[in-house]
DNA sequence: GTTAGCACTCATTTAATTCGAGTGCTAACA
DNA sequence: TGTTAGCACTCGAATTAAATGAGTGCTAAC
């Protein structure tokens, strides 16, 4: 047995229907609900037929229909075919470009999740593959340094590296004019262990501080994996469905909203997965995050300029409404992918 | 009427009891439990003495009796007093000094939460009054100057500053030295408007830099209040207690967790509040955040070097085991006090 | 292929009942 | 005067029973 447009459409409207009420829906429901004018006994007729297809499923005997997940992958799919083209600009979210980096993230969580009324995450961009821009040595006392290190994107960080000797601010901007010129424009796979032993030999005796500038550089490029910045809101958003509410799952979610490390296989998956850079739809058990498998997740890749790539994504219930969710989201990621050129 | 001795040890036994189980205790309970060998009618008419005297309650006639707000506040006072001198020593927490900050902050949160089965949060120290270390200004590019400013604490702070003309080499070390040597050493008490205005005098033109540069000293050395960081683990653990684990309390309490600034404030109250640089316990309605009224907090402050400040707290049902969280509080204080040393 | 009709199912709601932990009060006792 | 046994009483929680009603599957007729 095939699924035909007939089908299809009392599908849909079991999916709509179920997406506002949250409870199962009835044929007689449907036979209203549709422009098909169907008596309500063709349309059971037609969700016994769906129901052996895998596309809906009764609680239990003598209730209504809900959509299994795989009926929810339908009814994405076909929806996200639709849309495929448009994007919507969403509603001003003033991302001034003086702000830090982690407040607008913070702020953009926090918009979506209010805006969506699911809860919301977003990773900072992860700095694969980008440039030195600047470093600099400096002498703060006699046996500290900081090395400052700028990528392009405007992302700085800073270690303090412990020295034995004293240094004079010769070597120091000897070593600040070696390390610039050498590795300056230069990505974290570009940098190898050839050019590294090059500069040590360069700086002789000070070799070990040129290790520690390294090691900060690399540390300071590839943005390590493990704790990738994720920024959370709205988690309180989850008790809106019944379905979720409850301690058991409540706590699950909770739980992997507060040790972001969750997410951030998460967040992994998609930036790998994402061969359309496009929006991607988890649902249920699909998800790559086993505790909440009772959920949904939507999620979009936004890119700041070259190699900049984070991840936002919506978590709510199952029956989260879709088309909204992706309607938001395209509309971010398009201011997002803006903001830097706007920031440049 | 005045609580005596024996009226003392009742309500001891009953907060202690209901602590446990967190069902209300009844008379015949407390006959067993204590070693007083009174019979349950004696203890039923001390208990109505305890409730005229609004140490106990009664959630509704026939039921036994659980302590009051005012009831668990002489319980804690009365161990607290108890406990003013012994410091237990905390498991281990491996504190190598390499790390960094924040990471170490997680990762006590994290423990303190598994260890007490409460929540936890810790904010990271306020580096109130403390001194400016070091201050660098460099050119990143012809529009990009980025200051770097380290503080006492080894804290730094990193501000990109835009400018429209093109800055020399030499104009730039002449602003870093008359920087260094105006602000170096000074907390932010200690730079006032007359400094700053002779700052600009002797920087000419650049004044709108020097402008953006103090903004930037003085958002490093006063930590700005706002965004006090603050990180917390284990809010999932208010499922254990059923009491707050009903949709509409739980809801606020992730949202409080959630949305930091909420605890900010009681970050704020304690670090204020601490006359005796101890522990303070707030009990339900006690508490400065009002959307975790039904909760009881239990702060502690520490110390890292001087100026340094930072709380760290647990929070958690009412009958929270006060005696155990202000022993683990104790011994983490303990652990933290001395880490500055070892880390100088 | 569609529809009306009907018997049947079963979670949910509502009401009635029972149960029992705990109380307050009184009277007796040391 | 303080302590205790005893007893009637209260009231939330648990249990049971009945009523409700949304929804189904199936059959027979259109």
């Amino acid at each position: 047995m095939e699924i035909d447009a007939r089908k299809m459409k009392i599908l849909q409207a079991i999916v709509r229907n179920y997406l506002e009420t949250g409870e199962p829906v009835g044929s007689r429901t449907i036979s209203k609900y549709t422009d098909l004018n169907l008596s309500s006994a063709t349309i059971r007729n037609e969700m016994a037929d769906l129901e052996e297809l895998g596309y809906i499923l009764q609680p239990h005997t003598s209730a209504g229909r809900i959509p299994s997940d795989k009926g929810y992958r339908l009814y994405v799919d076909t929806m996200m075919a639709e849309k495929e083209q448009e994007v919507n600009e969403m509603k001003e979210l003033l991302l001034e470009k003086e702000e830090k980096m982690d407040a607008m993230l913070k702020r953009v969580a926090k918009v979506l999740a209010n805006d969506t009324n699911y809860a919301a995450m977003i990773s900072a961009p992860a700095v694969q593959g980008n440039k030195v821009k600047f470093i600099q040595l400096s002498r703060v006392d006699k046996h500290q340094l900081i090395a400052v290190i700028m990528v392009e994107g405007n992302i700085i960080k800073n270690n303090i590296i412990h020295v034995n000797d004293y240094l004079d601010d010769e070597t120091i901007l000897k070593l600040n004019i070696m390390l610039n010129s050498s590795l300056g424009g230069l990505s974290i796979s570009e940098i190898n262990l050839a050019m590294i032993a090059r500069l040590k030999q360069q700086a002789g005796v000070h070799e070990d501080i040129i290790s520690d500038v390294i090691d900060a550089v690399a540390d300071a490029i590839k943005g390590n994996d493990e704790d990738l910045e994720i920024y959370t809101s709205g988690a309180k958003n989850i008790f809106r469905y019944p379905e979720l509410a409850d301690n058991q799952k409540a706590s699950e979610i909770i739980d992997a909203f507060e040790e972001k490390q969750m997410l951030s296989s998460l967040v992994k998956e998609t930036l790998t997965n994402s061969e359309s850079r496009g929006i991607q739809v988890y649902i249920g058990e699909e998800s790559p995050v086993s505790t909440i498998k009772d959920c949904s997740v939507v999620t979009a890749t936004y890119e700041l300029g070259e190699g900049m790539r984070g991840t936002i994504g919506i978590i709510g219930p199952k029956r989260m409404d879709y088309e909204k969710v992706v309607d938001s989201l395209k509309g971010l990621m398009h201011q997002l992918d803006n903001l830097y050129d706007k920031n440049e």
